[in-house]
DNA sequence: AAACGTTACAACCGCCCATAG
DNA sequence: ACTATGGGCGGTTGTAACGTT
């Protein structure tokens, strides 16, 4: 065992040696020249033989990364999510977890970093404007979360990795994620915040507006839709509080046949 | 105009796993 | 069995761009 672990940790440590010989850092022009035409030669493959050739000072793990994130064709970069997207992104999510290599292979031009990085922003964004909604705002929103959360901070959102059982606007058992005190967070079950989408019309956009601006009130949300969207954020989840499950007991939704579908689609993460 | 805060994005790290040689 | 490599993932950091004060 130990000694497992202390080979183990010889390999690291040769690897570190090696790699810190590397650049870091910002991808310049040239490097990034250098990366497509090897990608052009030799297809996305032997990342590491661009460094042992010499032709770059970079990890093949680097390259790699550069290549699948900004480098290959036909990515969407620089333009944001649209509301389909971000549809499939919480359908997905609410049924895979954290996959996001394995969602971002359901969104054409979408890398997993792309995912990764949407679905963080949101979260962020869904604190803060919870966080606002439920502390600040009338007493009627207040008494409407009040038993559910406790904010002494933002809250913390998060998903389980495996679809939740239970309401979708819940406080978590304190044996499934230790650490946390139970008013410390709400989680939001994948359910919850995918049930935000369930109606093709109703999206995070719907409820809390366009993250576009702020609207001087320190949050993201015009006045008139904090009202609108509680409105919908109880009319949405309100009735799911007692249980996930759908009629048939499954939870998430039965409509694994829609997805199934898209199992089938090629990757284009993967060659 | 400047300072400050927020957001989105790029890139990295560390860990893990699978596979091939 | 061991090693190198590719790949996936969660977490984190740095920064440019933008909005607000």
């Amino acid at each position: 065992m130990e000694a497992a672990t202390g080979k183990k940790k010889k390999t690291k440590k040769k690897r570190k040696d090696v790699e810190s010989r590397v650049r870091k850092g910002t991808w310049k022009a040239e490097e990034d020249q250098v990366l497509l035409k090897h990608v052009e030669q030799y297809g996305p493959r032997e990342w590491s033989s661009i460094r042992s050739k010499g032709l770059l000072q970079r990890t093949g793990k680097s390259c790699r990364l550069r290549w699948v994130n900004k480098l290959q064709p036909n990515l969407k970069t620089g333009c944001k999510f649209t509301e389909e997207e971000e549809r499939v992104v919480i359908e997905l999510q609410a049924r895979y977890g954290n996959k996001w290599a394995r969602i971002a292979a359901h969104l054409t031009g979408r890398t997993d970093n792309d995912v990764k990085n949407f679905w963080s922003s949101r979260q962020k964004r869904l604190a803060r404007i919870l966080c606002t909604t439920s502390c600040s705002s009338s007493p009627a929103s207040a008494s409407a979360y009040g038993n559910l959360i406790s904010l002494p901070e933002p809250p913390m959102l998060r998903t389980s990795e495996t679809p939740v059982e239970t309401g979708d606007l819940m406080t978590e058992s304190s044996s499934s994620f230790p650490p946390k005190i139970e008013e410390d967070f709400i989680a939001f079950s994948p359910e919850m915040l995918a049930g935000l989408g369930d109606d093709p019309n109703f999206l995070f956009f719907d409820v809390f507006g366009s993250a576009a601006g702020d609207h001087g009130d320190g949050d993201m949300i015009p006045d008139d839709h904090h009202q609108l969207g509680e409105q919908k954020l109880l009319e949405k989840t309100g009735s799911k509080l007692g249980g996930g499950e759908n009629e048939d007991g499954d939870f998430p939704a039965d409509d694994d046949d829609v997805f199934d579908e898209l199992d089938d689609l090629p990757s284009h993460s993967k060659w």
